[in-house]
DNA sequence: AAAGCAAACGCCACTCAGTGGCAAACTGCC
DNA sequence: GGCAGTTTGCCACTGAGTGGCGTTTGCTTT
């Protein structure tokens, strides 16, 4: 099936492991298609395991539940976003909301920018509209934060009691889904490019949210200023 | 059952209401009891109806889920949030963000604030335990959050692609979830005072979140002044 | 007060997600 | 080539959630 018949060079993971990762790879796009063209609700697993010939036994020991393989390559660019805030160097004069930033910016470059953002596009609009997948994207956001200020207080000693790397790692994660809802709403298929960019816009917003005030029409400059990080 | 035998006065709803009401409250009170003491995948639904001596059809006709009883305090508060909010006279020279948060603040004293925080009490714990229950708690936070939104276009007229209100709306709910936390770790059993204190607490470190660094000792002064809003 | 109506309830059968156990198949290694 | 350890498939089972339908209960009208 592999296309290149080059020989194992180092690090070339085990044939077990590339079997396990395309069993997990068919499952994702088959489980994004089936989603896509019916509901989320509409598809089976018995059926998705039937098309990819996979035992149910084997998803559960891939995924732990059905929203999870709908979710997956978001799942794993938040992975990537931990990854780097682990091992990114930081200039010390940075606020924490803009190395927090950065990361999720370099963390984006590190996904494969062609199916990767294929598949994140379609399970980005399938959480729009299946409750189920928003509610497990959410509580995984949820997992994810508390492993990134984890980090954060590794890597920057800050005091356990202080609200604020919650927050800021909260509103990191907030500005991302709008972000997210920006670039999926897009016409046709955005790319990678367009998120990053949909991306900078949405961080750029962050400040002008706390002061926004209700009254007058509200001048627009800030959110469209995507500017420098 | 009912200790007052004074005539019904105007607005006493129907005994068919009162009843429903009835039933929903023994089921919320029964449900966070057993989810407490045993776990919540530890107590069937079977076993919760038995208890209550009501159908299971019935349960789901009072709760779209088994994690919808253990969350309904919560989810009465930001009801009661959708209806403050809707409702408020509000100065013009407020920030929206600041408007919100007067409104939670607003939501919480109109709440029973005896039972109302013992309950709370108990579903923000059994929350912090169960995963379902925290992915249900999260997606129901962002229905709110789009109720919420409706709301603030249709009352202070702003842009529908501005991306800062909804950020101020996201950053809000987080802020008000580190202040349930903090509540929640309290020894003993806080009240709704408390949850007040804590919340206040929570909205002042959010201007702080977006500047924190992270190289120095990083000053605490921010997160303790619980002062004015 | 009796009858009529609509809402709510209980019961039954069913689908489907998710789990545990065990035997068969496969991979990695000698 | 054969052994050891892992992975897989199959089977049976639990429990959440739904649809249908007949019955009960509260409200209303005369």
């Amino acid at each position: 099936m592999a296309t290149d018949s080059a020989p194992s060079s180092v690090l070339r993971p085990t044939l077990r492991e590339r079997k396990k990762q395309r069993t997990r790879e068919a499952l994702i796009d088959t489980a994004l298609r089936l989603f896509t063209q019916r509901d989320f609700d509409g598809v089976t697993l018995d059926e998705l395991c039937d098309r990819v010939e996979v035992s149910k036994r084997t998803f559960f020991r891939t995924f732990a539940s059905k929203e999870e393989v709908a979710m997956a390559p978001y799942e794993d660019m938040w992975r990537a976003f931990i990854n780097e805030l682990e091992s990114r160097p930081v200039a010390a004069e940075c606020s924490i909301l803009q190395v927090l930033q950065e990361a999720v910016l370099a963390a984006m470059r590190t996904m494969d920018t062609g199916e990767w953002a294929h598949r994140l596009l379609s399970c980005t609009r399938l959480a729009g509209r299946t409750p189920a997948i928003e509610a497990h994207c959410r509580y995984f956001c949820g997992v994810t934060v508390r492993a990134a200020l984890d980090v954060l207080h590794r890597r920057f000693g800050l005091d356990p009691h202080d609200l604020r790397p919650r927050l800021a790692l909260d509103i990191l994660v907030a500005a991302f889904h709008r972000a997210l809802e920006t670039w999926a709403d897009r016409p046709q298929d955005p790319t990678a490019e367009h998120l990053a960019t949909d991306t900078l816009a949405a961080f750029a917003a962050i400040p002008g949210s706390l002061t926004l005030t209700g009254a007058a029409p509200a001048d627009r400059a800030p959110q469209s200023r995507v500017g420098t990080l």
